[in-house]
DNA sequence: CTGTTAGCGCATTCAT
DNA sequence: ATGAATGCGCTAACAG
């Protein structure tokens, strides 16, 4: 079967192409004869509207793209549902990419959404990315960029994303008041703006208190491996307590730590910065900092929609509210 | 700035539309010079084709959706990563959306998807579904769909998904020739074909080994409640084994044995069908059928993506190839 | 209230 | 080897 267009319901009704455009549009000016007649047609012929045409026509595709470095279990699922919940309904639509942490497959990627015609895009850069050059035609065509979570500055481009620093301080602070002096940092990718925020924010919690400290206290993983982090973690006996700047790092960690039976909060603290997910199924449930991937998804949709409508250019940084949330593990 | 298109080009260098057009898809009647030049005022200024209006014009929008009841963290990120692998370099784009698990959604996001002229569907019903007319159109317009993981039968439409009653089978079975008798098993929502189907697996097991049953056997739960998991498992001193048919069961199951300071696998072994990341993070490891999304995404849009290419209207009903992989939870 | 015309960007005839 | 003309489906300006 074909599928049918307003041409073809024109034709069936003996009217013309734009009448039908208006009538089923609710224009006001279409008598309600014609717009019942038109719409029982449409109805019985499932006339469904080819939005790329209309959108064609209108010179605007409809769609935004988003980018991410891998879609990982934590942070990434959490974060397409935020964007999805603020799309919906919004006549917006995304299409999603994966830029496997490679800076030229993100390159490749800004070019082929460039291509869809795409009115903004959600970046969340490789951690292979130092400087964003490859936004460049997107800035000249005024198409709105948000960088969210791993971001880069960069005095053109908005960002969403928690207050990284602060929150592995507060974290940190929190092993403190709890009376722990020698504590253990696990770090991520230290190429990473987000990883190098996290790190000066654990170092600056240790400082504020004076505790003494050098680069043994802070453990940076590219990849996290988990017997990497088995082995470190066994090595570990002199720490009271240990900080995880993500989930990734938090599960291979209490691993770990189980693997030894070393007990949670006896032997070894933990506190973590998560999504919130496995610090509620893992035992004892884990001291967290929340960082939600729906609330930085849905802020940054909120504000690429409002600068994709108002041109709405004006650079803005958006830090997501955070809490801690106490769990057992601390 | 503005973006740059074909006829732009063809005015600065006065030559024709389609010319320009031509030399750009490196056509063999274009001379050397020709391409030389356009190629050189393409790259100064920036031009990317409209594919919206290049799929307009050939019929086909080049965009496949994928329709999730939610995007969980565990099977949907591992999916949604295999169907990108698939897609990278196909041509095709994916747009995404989540039915929130209701089937009223699930049916206003077909239809607009068609608005979208999508050339293909991956869907994965909703927890409401119970069956598909609500795809009727795409069927008659010839629209390919690919079922997923959670598949109805309808002979309409190909499937690609797990042996789900074989599968838990065979992990019940794993427990019996461990010693087990006293099993019980935690499924998910009753009323997805999938549950059935790992429920039957499970049922059958037990039958083949003359192992008595009865509902109390079978615990079900429609939404995944924490803390009614937990009172769950809390009575279940009678029983030796645990069989969850998710991660998402799973994990809450695993917090509860823990709370109970029951140890893994002396007081309880536990199986589980799984994405294959819990069990690698959760202490001991446990025991599990690897159901990866992965594969099920990668294989689903190779399926879909040959529909769409030589109209390929066989339905197809594809089992992906799962594997036992030993933990120390059994 | 309705019809005619035109054009969004592109690729494909059919010319020359 | 190049150009002119056409139309994909839709809507908006203009005309009546």
């Amino acid at each position: 079967m074909k599928r049918i267009t307003i041409k073809d319901i024109a034709k069936m009704l003996n009217i013309s192409a734009s009448t039908v455009s208006r009538a089923l549009g609710d224009h006001p000016d279409v008598s309600a004869h014609t717009k019942k007649r038109v719409k029982e047609i449409a109805q019985k012929f499932k006339y469904k509207p080819n939005l790329q045409a209309r959108y064609f026509r209108n010179k605007h595709s409809g769609l935004i793209a988003i980018i991410l470095p891998q879609i990982n279990k934590f942070f990434s699922a959490d974060f397409l549902e935020g964007v999805n919940a603020e799309l919906f309904g919004s006549s917006y639509s995304s299409i999603l990419f994966q830029s496997g942490n490679q800076l030229n497959q993100e390159k490749q990627l800004i070019d082929y959404c460039q291509s869809w015609a795409i009115e903004g895009l959600l970046l969340s850069v490789s951690g292979q990315t130092a400087q964003l050059d490859h936004l460049n035609t997107l800035y000249d065509f005024d198409i709105p960029v948000v960088l969210v979570d791993r971001v880069i500055d960069d005095k053109r481009f908005s960002t969403v994303r928690i207050d990284d620093k602060k929150t592995s301080m507060i974290a940190t602070e929190h092993l403190i008041k709890k009376g722990h002096q020698k504590i253990v940092g696990f770090f991520g990718n230290p190429s990473l703006q987000m990883t190098k925020q996290r790190h000066e924010g654990f170092i600056a919690a240790l400082d504020k208190y004076n505790i003494k400290h050098n680069e043994e206290n802070c453990l940076f993983f590219t990849e996290t491996k988990q017997l990497e982090i088995i082995a470190k973690v066994k090595e570990l006996e002199n720490y009271s307590a240990i900080f995880c700047m993500s989930d990734e790092l938090l599960v291979d960690v209490h691993y770990a730590i189980q693997s030894l039976s070393w007990s949670i909060p006896t032997d070894k603290a933990l506190v973590s910065i998560s999504d919130g997910n496995p610090p509620n199924y893992l035992y004892p449930r884990i001291s967290h900092i929340k960082h939600s991937g729906f609330d930085v998804g849905k802020t940054a949709t909120h504000l690429l929609l409002s600068k994709i409508r108002s041109q709405n250019l004006k650079v803005e940084h958006v830090k997501v509210q955070v809490d801690m949330i106490d769990g057992a593990s601390t």
